[in-house]
RNA sequence: GGGUGAUUAGCUCAGUGGUAGAGCGCUUCGUUUACACCGAAGAUGUCGGGAGUUCGACCCUCUCAUCACCCA
């Protein structure tokens, strides 16, 4: 016998265990089912399971799940990304504790205890995967620094090389001053802030008293100012153009050149050029060939240049400005101050503004890749759910700028280009081949950065299958395994992973990583706002599941993943679908004690007694709503179609029709108990997906054969829906209801039985209330039920269908009620057929709406005006009383 | 400034060119041998404002407002 509610805690680990053991979370590359392809978003090492993983990866296990049962061959490749910058942070801060630095170490050093530190606390959130319940094949897990991938890495790189897509540059990049080192686009974020404008006037060379004066947000870079740039058909500096500047402080002497980059509109419509420190102005810089005067160290404190006085030289940025503002102020060179608002880049890792920092960095030519990605989605060959994501897509793609791949950390994998003494470089995919290349006698150094790690993870869709190996097992895998089917994945990577992941499948592999892109949305806490940990309103899964279960925390996620919106997660929400978990295994338990079982030879498509046929039928639309909304991706939909099954329908209606049968000893008992035993069986099978452990458990436990992991989804095949059976429920339903909502609005006391009449009755109503009688009584609490021709005076009366039902409660009626309930159906009825007059009466509608719907509005009002004659008989011979 | 999405019951959200739905909450009733993590019944909506297309708009178009996110 099942216990009163279910207990997750008893069973996930140990349920989960016995999946894995079974072998069916692996793939079978020898089968000939056709294949379902996800490929997982490598979590960072650094990470713990939080709720967008959550959400993440249920999404994913729920597909992977469906289609195995689907009898595909699913393929979920799981493993994890070495997130360069964030584990070389988290092992730095170790280092930090014990009082050394990365540097103190060395390079190698630093490395091993960075691999120590991963295969220790490295696979935690591979841990917390499993308590999740997802079903990857573990048995494939992979790490973006594993030999194989690393390999992919290394002939990636020195392929791009040789085409000519990766090549090295001088070029601003974005530096971290904290990090020391470049960060790309993707890593910078704008944040807006109060500033200040600081208006400047320079003094013009030869002349006495003539300025020209420049707006900046930022003083201290004038240290490196090249140039002072005004707009060519600005009149107002016509005749100054050619001319020189004074720079204060250094005493340079900068030019004053034309360029359209100067906004006359803006400030005095003159703009200081600062060639290696801002983006715009580097530009400027490469048009009119300026100098480039990098001021800044690494750590961005003032560098030691003769062109600097001395006394800046090491002086923080900040310091710098204070120090420049107090100069120029003392020698009047500064003529206003203005506050403003601007957004300042900070880095999303570090938290400190970026730097605008002229380096040699390695850079991929992403325009040249991203043509044919474009392409593929705009053909239909890569499909986004939902769509609107792809104008995000075609937006950033389009602007694309060249992708800076060159990271200066020791974390990641080392890019694979040496110099020799003159700085010659050479790629080579080992050092003997670089060697080779440069000649025996060359002195080699490697350089000594690494690659940005969304460099590996881009390669994750063929890397994960072994590519560049070149076994026949690996030529299978890739044959068979590429391209996806379905890649799940958050918005937030859709830059950094998606698009880059398919620039190189469609380069490398010649065919997109992946078919179709699911977009799902952010979870965020009740309030709406995003979770996070310094608002400490993050909802750890983990708690969650511990308090609810997993299959509730999954079922919820679910069911609110509705596409394009995002998910406010609350207790409450969760606490409902623990309670769902919980009715499902109470209805088990009924059926449990019921001896609810279908025998092997129990064929749902030869039942003969309505009720059964009404639930199969019923089911089988189930099944098809799911199937639908899987096709679709609308998991809410799969989700809310079997809950409503579940509950509203077999254990609201169908168990409650079974019971009066199987206390009675029916003549359909037997078939009921087969059709209630296989029905649940059914739920289970339908629900798997969503809910793997209580419906693997119950599965068990009613003597399911096998596992469910590894059963058969349902086809129902010869299975149509009984339409007769299907209506003779339906009025079963409303004849019901309809007595229940009357004895209530009446306040006819709960316990009372009370006497049925019917009037009217047609013969189809008539069979069917002695076919069902035991059950309108049961459900209706009734003592009886009897055809009349006669309504007692002091009766309650009310209409279903063509037929008076009538209850003769003469002794506890409240005539008032319930002629006030009477009076206000009528009015109700009354409107309705006004409105549906009005539009029969409307010319335009007749002949242009569709003569269904025509046909269904005199339908409509026929029934409403049967109805309403009938109440109103009712009311009157009321008034008699 | 550009883009995207949202605005529906007290709350959280589904939804469809043909008379508005769910869950939670609320009210009333109920220990009927699966379940009080339950059952029955009920109340609550000018579907953000305005205009248009249509026989008919919550749905399509335009516009305005508010909010959120992304990009510059």
């Amino acid at each position: 016998m099942l216990d009163k509610t279910f207990d997750p805690k008893a069973i996930e680990e140990k349920l989960y265990a016995r999946w894995e053991a079974s072998g069916a979370l692996a793939c079978n590359p020898d089968s000939s089912a056709q294949t379902f392809t996800i490929m997982m978003p490598p979590p960072n090492v650094t990470g713990s399971l939080h709720i967008g993983h959550a959400l993440n990866h249920t999404l994913q296990d729920v597909l992977i799940r469906y289609n195995r049962l689907k009898g595909r061959d699913a393929l979920w490749q799981p493993g994890t990304d070495h997130a360069g910058i964030a584990t070389q942070m988290v092992v730095e801060r170790m280092l930090d504790a014990e009082g050394i630095s990365r540097r103190d170490l060395g390079r190698e050093k630093f490395l091993e205890r960075v691999w120590d530190w991963k295969a220790h606390s490295g696979g935690t959130i591979v841990g917390q995967l499993r308590r999740l319940g997802t079903t990857p094949d573990w048995s494939r897990e992979r790490f973006t620094m594993d030999e194989g991938l690393s390999a992919a890495v290394l002939k990636v790189f020195v392929k791009l090389y040789e085409e000519g897509l990766i090549y090295r540059d001088k070029r601003l990049v974005n530096w971290d001053p904290k990090l020391k080192t470049s960060v790309s686009d993707l890593e910078v974020e704008q944040r807006e802030q109060k500033g200040h404008m600081w208006h400047i006037r320079y003094p013009v060379e030869g002349a006495q008293e003539e300025f020209i004066t420049v707006a900046t947000t930022r003083p201290e870079t004038m240290l490196g100012d090249t140039a002072v740039a005004v707009h060519p058909d600005d009149e107002r500096y016509k005749d100054m153009v050619g001319k020189f500047v004074v720079l204060p402080i250094t005493g340079r002497l900068i030019p004053i050149i034309a360029d359209e980059y100067s906004d006359p509109e803006k400030g005095s419509g003159a703009v200081k050029i600062t060639p290696a420190h801002d983006f715009n102005d580097f530009e400027v810089g490469r048009r009119h060939d300026l100098p480039m005067i990098n001021i800044f160290d690494i750590h961005a404190c003032i560098a030691h240049l003769e062109s600097i006085p001395s006394e800046y030289h090491g002086l923080d940025r900040y310091d710098a400005r204070k120090k420049i503002l107090v100069e120029l102020d003392e020698q009047d060179y500064l003529v206003e101050v203005e506050d403003i608002k601007n957004a300042l880049p900070y880095g999303d890792r570090s938290g400190v503004v970026i730097e605008p920092y002229l380096t040699d960095q390695w850079y991929v030519d992403a325009k040249t890749l991203a043509a044919p990605a474009i392409d593929a989605v705009k053909t239909g060959k890569v499909e986004f759910v939902p769509k609107n994501w792809e104008n995000t897509y075609f937006e950033w793609m389009n602007n694309i700028q060249p992708w800076c791949i060159s990271r200066q950390l020791w974390w990641g994998h080392q890019i694979p280009a040496w110099y020799d003494e003159d700085g010659k470089v050479y790629v080579a995919e080992s050092e003997a081949e670089a060697q080779k290349q440069a000649g025996e006698d060359a002195v080699l150094t490697r350089d000594p950065d690494v690659l940005d790690t969304w460099f590996s993870s881009a390669l994750w869709p063929f890397s994960t299958l072994g590519w560049p190996d070149e076994s026949a097992q690996t030529k299978t895998m890739l044959e068979r395994y590429y391209p996806g089917d379905v890649l799940v994945t958050g918005f937030d990577i859709i830059f950094f992973w998606v698009a880059r992941m398919m620039m190189m499948g469609i380069h490398f592999m010649g065919d997109v990583p992946f078919k179709k892109v699911y977009m799902h949305a952010l979870v965020r806490d009740a309030k709406g706002q995003k979770m996070s940990k310094s608002k400490g309103n993050v909802m750890d899964p983990l708690d969650l599941i511990e308090k609810f279960g997993t299959d509730a925390l999954r079922f919820t996620l679910i069911a609110m993943a509705a596409q394009g919106r995002d998910i406010k997660l609350s207790e409450e929400r969760i606490e409902g679908y623990r309670n769902f978990a919980t009715k499902l295994w109470n209805a088990s338990r009924y059926c449990e004690m019921n001896e609810c079982r279908a025998s092997d030879d129990f064929d749902p498509s030869c039942t003969a007694y309505a009720p059964n046929q009404w639930i199969i039928s019923q089911l089988v639309k189930t099944r098809s709503l799911i199937d639908k909304a899987f096709e679709e991706m609308r998991f809410n939909e799969a989700a809310q179609a079997i809950y409503q099954f579940t509950w509203g329908t077999f254990c609201d209606w169908y168990l409650e029709f079974t019971k009066p049968v199987l206390q009675s000893g029916s003549e359909h008992a037997d078939e009921v108990r087969q059709t209630s035993g296989w029905v649940l069986s059914q739920i289970y099978k339908l629900l798997n997906p969503f809910m793997p452990y209580i419906t693997e458990e119950l599965y068990r436990n009613m003597g399911g054969q096998g596992m469910l992991i590894s059963a058969q989804w349902p086809s129902y095949e010869g299975l149509k829906p009984n339409e007769d059976a299907n209506s003779k429920m339906e009025w079963l339903i409303r004849i019901v209801s309809e007595i229940r909502s009357v004895r209530a609005d009446m306040n006819v006391p709960a316990g009372a039985k009370i006497k049925l009449m019917v009037k009217d009755a047609k013969p189809k109503t008539q069979e069917n209330l002695t076919e069902f009688d035991e059950i309108i009584r049961r459900m209706a609490r009734l003592e009886s039920i009897e055809l009349t021709g006669e309504v007692p005076k002091g009766s309650i009366q009310s209409i279903v269908d063509e037929a008076t039902i009538i209850l003769p409660v003469a002794e506890i009626i409240d005539l008032d009620a319930e002629r006030a309930r009477l009076q206000k159906t009528i009015e109700k009825l009354d409107q309705d057929i006004q409105k549906i007059d009005q539009q029969l009466g409307n010319e335009q509608f007749i002949s242009k709406a569709p003569a269904e719907v025509i046909e269904e509005k005199k339908q409509q009002k026929t029934e409403a005006e049967t109805t309403k004659n009938k109440l109103s008989q009712a009311l009157k011979q009321l008034a008699s009383v």
